[in-house]
This record gives C-alpha cells, sequence and structure tokens, in this order.
DNA sequence: TCACAATCAAGAGCAGTGCTCTCATTTCAT
DNA sequence: ATGAAATGAGAGCACTGCTCTTGATTGTGA
C-alpha cells in the first residue's frame, strides 16, 4: 500500500515533511497567527508557488498540524495510559490527565491551535475527528477498568437529561451507565479547561503552583467519575 | 473629569465608538483573523490611514475589544446574580453558569477572543485584567454566600497543595477557607472548559441537548464548591 | 480678534501576505 | 522513445498593516 513507488513519490514524501516541520516550527516560535506560507517556503529555499504542489492552501496547511498536534497529545496520553496498566484507576486517571497537561505546557501554540479559537472555518475538517478523539478515548477506557462489575455510587441524573444521556452513552460507550457518560463528557471538557486557563495565561497572578494545583483538580475530576481514592 | 470639552472630543468618542461597533460587526461575521482595518476604515467611508489617529494599531482595537467583551460577560453574570438574589446559593449559581453560557453561545467569536487562544501577544494588556476578573468574582460572590457562617464539608487538601492554598486564599478570598479557594478557582476554569467545547464545537457529534447538559454539569460544579442543594 | 499650535483626513507608498497563472523542465509509464 | 503527468520558477493580482507627507480644520492664548 504505501510501498514507495519511486524517486518522485519518496521525494514527495520528504519534501511535505520537511514544510510540515519548518511549519511547525514557525508555528512554535511565533503562533498560528503569524505562520506565513511564503516565509515558510523561503526558509526551505524554494519559491512560494512550488509549496502549493504539495498544500493547496495555508488552511490545508494548518489542518495538517492540527491532525499531528491531535495524534501527538493522543499519543500523550495513551502513553500514560499504558505505562500505568497495573495501577489503581484513580492513579492511571491523574496519570493521563498529567500527562495531557505536561504535553500542553511544552507545545502551547500547538495546544492552542486545537483547544484555543478554531481558526481555520467553523466545521473542523473530516480528518480531524478521528485523531480528535483519542484522548477522550483513552479517558473513557480509564474510567470503564473501575466499574466492570460493580456499580459505583454517582449522583441521580436529572429528569431532562435522561433521555440525552441514554442517547450519549449509547454513542460512546454502551456498556456504562448513563450517568457515567454524561459526567466523563463533562470531566473531558473540564480538564481541558483547567490546562486552557493555565496556558492561556488566565491563571496569571492567581495559581502559582501549577503542577499541584492541577494534580489536585485532576483528581477530584477522577472521583466525579467514580474512581475511588482507595480500591 | 469626563465632560466633553468641545466638539472636537464629542467627534473623537463618537468616531472611536463607531469604529468599534463596525469592528465589532466584522469580528461577529468572520471572527477576529479576517478582521480588516482597512475594511472596518472603508465601510465607515474613510480612509484606512485616518483610522489610525483613533487606534495607534489593529492589537490595540483587539484589545478594545476584548475588553468591552470582558465588561459584557461580566456583566451578564452580575445580572444573573443580582437578579436571584433572594433564592438559595446552588441556584443562583447556576443561574449565573447559565448566564455565562448564554453569551457565550449568542457571541461566539467575541467569547473566541477572550477565553480562546491569546491573539495579540502572550501577556494580556494591563486595561484587561479588571474587566477579566468580573465574572470570577461574582462566583466568588455566589458562593460565599453558602458559606458564612458555618463550614460545609469539602474533600481535605492534599499535603502538598497547602502552602499554594493558603496564598492563593490570601488573595483572592481571605474569609473563605483555602480549600473552597482552591475549589472555586478550579470550578472557575472548568466552567469555562464546558463552554469552550461547545462553542469551539468539539461537542459536535457527542452532546445534542447542550442545554440540559450544562446545566447539569454546572450544578455538578456548584455543588463541588459546597452548595447544597436543599437549604 | 488673530495668529499659532494641536488635531485630523487624505493620499501615496512600502513591505509583506495568500493565491493564480503561465512556462519550462524533469520524471514516469507505455 | 514519446506523450502525459508532475514539478519548479517567475510574474502578477488583490489584499493587508503601517508610515510619511501634505493640506485643511479646529481650538486656544496673547
Amino acid at each position: 500500500m504505501t510501498t514507495v513507488r519511486g524517486a518522485r513519490a519518496r521525494a514527495r514524501i520528504e519534501i511535505t515533511a520537511a514544510i510540515k516541520d519548518e511549519a511547525r516550527t514557525q508555528l512554535a516560535a511565533e503562533g498560528a497567527a503569524k505562520l506565513s506560507l511564503r516565509a515558510v517556503a523561503r526558509e526551505l529555499g524554494m519559491v512560494s508557488s512550488a509549496l502549493y504542489r504539495y498544500f493547496p492552501s495555508r488552511d490545508d496547511l494548518l489542518t495538517a498540524l492540527i491532525v499531528d498536534a491531535y495524534d501527538a497529545i493522543g499519543a500523550a496520553a495513551e502513553k500514560a495510559a499504558s505505562e500505568t496498566a497495573g495501577q489503581r484507576p484513580l492513579d492511571r486517571w491523574t496519570a493521563v490527565c498529567r500527562a495531557v497537561r505536561a504535553w500542553a505546557v511544552a507545545h502551547p501554540h500547538e495546544y492552542a491551535l486545537i483547544y484555543g479559537s478554531p481558526v481555520p472555518g467553523y466545521s473542523a475538517p473530516q480528518d480531524t475527528i478521528v485523531p480528535a478523539s483519542r484522548v477522550g478515548l483513552v479517558l473513557i477506557e480509564t474510567a470503564r477498568g473501575a466499574h466492570t462489575g460493580e456499580g459505583v455510587a454517582l449522583p441521580p441524573l436529572p429528569e431532562g437529561l435522561r433521555p440525552e444521556a441514554a442517547r450519549l452513552a449509547a454513542d460512546i460507550a454502551p456498556d456504562l451507565p448513563p450517568a457515567l457518560a454524561v459526567t466523563l463528557v463533562a470531566a473531558w471538557s473540564q480538564l481541558f479547561g483547567l490546562i486552557s486557563f493555565e496556558v492561556f495565561g488566565h491563571f496569571h497572578n492567581i495559581v502559582e503552583d501549577r503542577e499541584a494545583f492541577f494534580a489536585a483538580a485532576a483528581r477530584r475530576l477522577g472521583q466525579d467519575v467514580g474512581l475511588l481514592p482507595r480500591g
């Protein structure tokens, strides 16, 4: 399938990668707003129009970077999950959260690209939806481990949320109780609320020891989804 | 102080407001990335260089819009708080949260300007920090109502978070127990995690009944900060 | 009242951007 | 070997933020 047919195909792959690399460098240095196709081409010793043979537009380049960023932060989450395979669910949960945060803090501009204001259009391209779900899937999987077998005490669902909860659970995790599925999705978004506030500077002059603050909040999020401190 | 000295000063105020209005219109229509000084000037029947008499740069115009957006969402929160003055703390809390969300959903691009990726530089200008704190202050005030007098059961702080919690509480709410102050700040950021995920499209194909979902999550956040369902 | 200074609009212009088009060259499959 | 497809280079268009100069309008102190 992905066998390299000839020198030309090989070159195309390499140049595409080089373009993405240089773009990522500029992204990390100056942010998405100042990422310039011409500057990327200039740095690579080619003329700007040549770059359009590889990416049909600036937004397509950005989309490629978005996909890569989703994959990178998803891989970080998966790595933390697999490295804590035998441990208690709550510890695994916090380990995953801390890994996600660590990636975000280390790559603020790439993080802003995927969890900040949507820049290209309003609807995310099709290619991004699978990579975008990786962190969420890890969280679901981590929580699932604690809920196989017996049920855990979760607050009852409000009447009006019943149908939505059932639909949502059937969609993302049919084997889990609806109340848990809802809580998981909420915890998922709240996790990124914590991270975004730190990365985007809203904790400036407010939270100093961000590491400890986040660890405690993430742990509490884990308890919210039914992971017990001991057991 | 703000007395209008003459016709010229009056005109300056009016033109400045007109520029901001037109800029806000373009922001709402196309987003911050496509906000163009030249287009604003064109729409106002003036030449682009004239606009620089009122805003020294594009970033300064954006900063003015940022301040206005913080003020608007802060006012929405304060309105909800004052309109529910006599009610139970948990109901007030959810009312405030829903008002904040409603403003965000109604003004997605302005919301993205203040809670999305920071666009101008990395450090927010001085003028923004006071308006930026309004929503947070309302949340603190709402929670304070339930904690005057007796204490409410809050999970104990982890050992490592003790000093940070004390410092943080002394900073933002010296009369509240440190554990509550920490939880409040976490809930604050998690609230915007919920809203950002909705506004930025991360709930696409996942959460359908966003209204009910948010109401339940916000209520739960209120319980996290110690507001009791009954009482 | 009048002259001077501050303020302001207009226009030209600069450097930069994303993107398109044409044209020559190179590579590949037949 | 030949025709088709892929690639690179260059010119050019419309747009951007921003600066500078010029001339007109407005406010103010002697």
